[in-house]
DNA sequence: CAAATATCAGAACTACTGAGATGA
DNA sequence: CTCATCTCAGTAGTTCTGATATTT
C-alpha cells in the first residue's frame, strides 16, 4: 500500500513555506541527532558559541543573541554548569545579574561539537555543489534579515 | 541595554542548519497567523489539498501524503467534519478503512486557504527578486528530496 | 498467524507566559 | 515608581508512542 502515496500534493511541493518546514524537519533531526551522540543539545551550542564570540556575558544577554527564551537560558545553563562548562558569578556593577563565564572544558567541549555540527551541515546539503551551497546560504540569510531587522 | 546584543554569534549565523531553523520560526509564524486569522490551522490545507488533489482517500493514505501522524489525522478530520468540510464514510472494500470524501464547502474553504497562503509566501520571501525565489525553491527542493528519497 | 487501519490517551520537545523576588 | 534581571511553575503547539479493537 505504498503506491506513491509518499507524494506530497503539488500544492504543497510547490509551497517555500512547505519546503522550509520540511527542510527544517529533517534538519532538526540530523542536528538533535548528531548533538545526542556526544550527549548535547542545541541550546548547548548556542550558549557556548555566544560566550566564546562575545565573552562573558549576563543571562539576558545571552538569551538576546541566541534567541533564546529567558526561561529556557535559565534551564539550560543549570546543565552547562552541572558540567563546570560554564561559570555563574554574580555582577559587582548590577547586583541583578549573573556574569556567565566559558571555563576551559567547555571551550573545548565547544570545538567538539563544531566537529559536529560540519558534519551534520554537510550531510544536510550532500546533494548541493559548493557553490551551490553558498547561493542557498547567501538567499535564506537575505530572507532572514529581512525579517529579524524589519 | 539593546547595545546590538541582538546580532547571533558568527559561528550560528553561518551554519545553514540555523539558517533554515531560524527562517522555519518565522515562516511558521506567518503561515499560524495567516491561517489563524480566517480560523484554520497548517493541518487542514493539507488535508484539504491532498483530497483535492487525489481525491477520496483513506486516512492512511491521507497521512502518508501529508506527512502527518495517524494520530494527528484523526483529530483535524474531526474538526473538517464538525465544519462540514469533508465526511466520512466506511470503505465497502475494506471495512477497516474510512473514505474520506471533500464537500462542496471544503473546496470552496480551500480556495480562500490558497489566497491566505499565497500572501504568506509573498511576505516570506519579499526581499527576493522572482528569478531569486525559483533559484531557493529549487535548491531548496534538491536538499529535501535527497532527504525524502534516500 | 501477521499486517493494516482507525481511535484514543498520553508522553516528549520546543517555545512561550505569568508571577515572584531582587535590585538599578 | 518603573524597569531589568533571574528564577520557577505552568501552558501551548506539534510531533510521536503505546495500547486497543477491528478487519484483511
Amino acid at each position: 500500500m505504498t503506491t506513491a502515496e509518499d507524494r506530497a500534493p503539488a500544492r504543497l511541493r510547490a509551497l517555500p513555506s512547505w519546503l522550509i518546514s520540511q527542510t527544517a524537519v529533517h534538519s532538526h533531526r540530523l542536528l538533535t541527532q548528531g548533538l545526542a551522540s556526544v550527549d548535547a543539545r542545541g541550546y548547548d551550542y548556542r550558549l557556548l558559541a555566544a560566550l566564546t564570540e562575545f565573552g562573558p556575558a549576563s543571562q539576558a544577554a545571552l538569551g538576546r543573541r541566541t534567541h533564546m527564551d529567558r526561561s529556557d537560558v535559565v534551564a539550560s545553563l543549570n546543565d552547562l554548569a552541572d558540567r563546570d562548562l560554564i561559570e555563574r558569578s554574580p555582577d559587582p556593577d548590577d547586583r541583578r545579574r549573573n556574569i556567565i563565564t566559558i571555563t576551559v572544558a567547555g571551550t573545548e567541549r565547544l570545538r567538539l561539537l563544531d566537529e559536529v555540527l560540519g558534519r551534520v551541515q554537510d550531510e544536510l546539503l550532500a546533494p548541493l555543489s559548493p557553490a551551490e551551497r553558498e547561493q542557498l546560504i547567501a538567499l535564506m540569510a537575505r530572507v532572514l534579515a529581512h525579517h529579524t531587522t524589519g
